[in-house]
DNA sequence: GTCTATAGAAGGATAGAC
DNA sequence: GTCTATCCTTCTATAGAC
């Protein structure tokens, strides 16, 4: 929100740190503000001088996680690669991200915590996927190779295309690396399903 | 695992049924001992005697809910009924499964706690998602409309276009009821992307 | 098995000096 | 702003009577 207000101080930035690399690790009642000080290499009162509470620090961390991890958009290749070469190359570059443990981590952060923090489920959504899925929406919509009566439902399609067992299991943190094979695996099944149903 | 050795006294039952309850509705770290003892109208002790621990008793609440939650196999429709209508009733089922209030509180608390807990992910992954994922699999491989080289991967796909921004929205609890328009555009859109690619 | 009462530890937050 | 030291609350878990 208030980008001007914060000033960048480094002890303030050794909290952020410190105190993300907690949660994401661990969740957020584990991790005690005790804890965090340590990290940081801090006292407690001054974190307490930066934030005003352990839900004020977790709510910032998160905000600011969100933020740095967007989708990354360079991943979307121009418009002269033949449609289904490109739809591979976006699709692995998407999975690739929603399997990074640091975007696990926020996930599940978020989704445990959203049901006492409502805004931050809402501002997740939005910073997160929702962007991510509007910016594939229009990429899609310039490839004359697909018809899409709806750019934006094609574009969910895809995403849940890619968001199968393999996602899941990944979000239950079943899944350890290396999957390169696999990844492969469900793009090629996501990109043949997808142009069966929206290649002119 | 052992279904002999857990007796049905009415403690014990009264115990699950609150620490169930207060759980789904508020995750692990915020809900305390002396609250589920109050809420059982028992004693903590008496708590203590039926369940070695919080962990304990967490580990037990998810599996029996895991187990009284999987999807409703009676919701497969038989042979008879037009592959399109067919697919329409599953879609419209297994959505709207997804979206209950309980399913979607029992994942964010075993996705929250998987970190802390491996095996509650597994435990988790197996009983549900993987279950009924085979179960579709095996209704749709029967289905002579359709050409499925691989029923798995179909299944999967058919689950993850049914599993997009709306079933997200809701996961982040950001889907005030009631929905059912929006059910049945997604559940739509599904049949027709997923016909597309595997109809004969 | 069940209760009341409490021990013992840990957590969030603050007071006061510098 | 930053530290040390500490308060107060809350939590898990247990002891001892019935």
């Amino acid at each position: 929100m208030s980008a001007a207000g914060e000033s960048e101080s480094p002890k303030r930035r050794a909290i952020l740190t410190a105190a993300g690399e907690l949660f994401v690790a661990r969740g957020y009642g584990s991790i005690s503000m005790d804890a965090i000080a340590r990290a940081a290499d801090v006292s407690k009162a001054t974190l307490y001088a930066h934030f005003e509470s352990k839900d004020r620090l977790f709510a910032t961390i998160v905000q600011v996680a969100c933020r740095e991890n967007i989708m990354p958009e360079d991943g979307l290749p121009g418009g002269e690669i033949e449609i289904e070469a490109a739809l591979r190359a976006v699709g692995g570059r998407i999975l690739r991200f929603f399997l990074r443990p640091r975007t696990l981590a926020i996930y599940r952060l978020v989704l445990a915590e959203s049901v006492r923090f409502p805004e931050l489920g809402l501002a997740f959504y939005e910073n997160g996927p929702a962007a991510g899925k509007a910016m594939l929406a229009v990429w899609m919509a310039r490839r004359s190779a697909l018809r899409l009566p709806e750019p934006a439902i094609a574009a969910e399609q895809f995403l849940g295309l890619l968001r199968t067992g393999l996602y899941t299991r990944a979000t239950l943190g079943l899944v350890p690396p290396p999957v390169d094979a696999e990844i492969d695996d469900v793009v090629e099944a996501a990109v043949r399903t997808f142009l069966a149903a929206y290649q002119v």
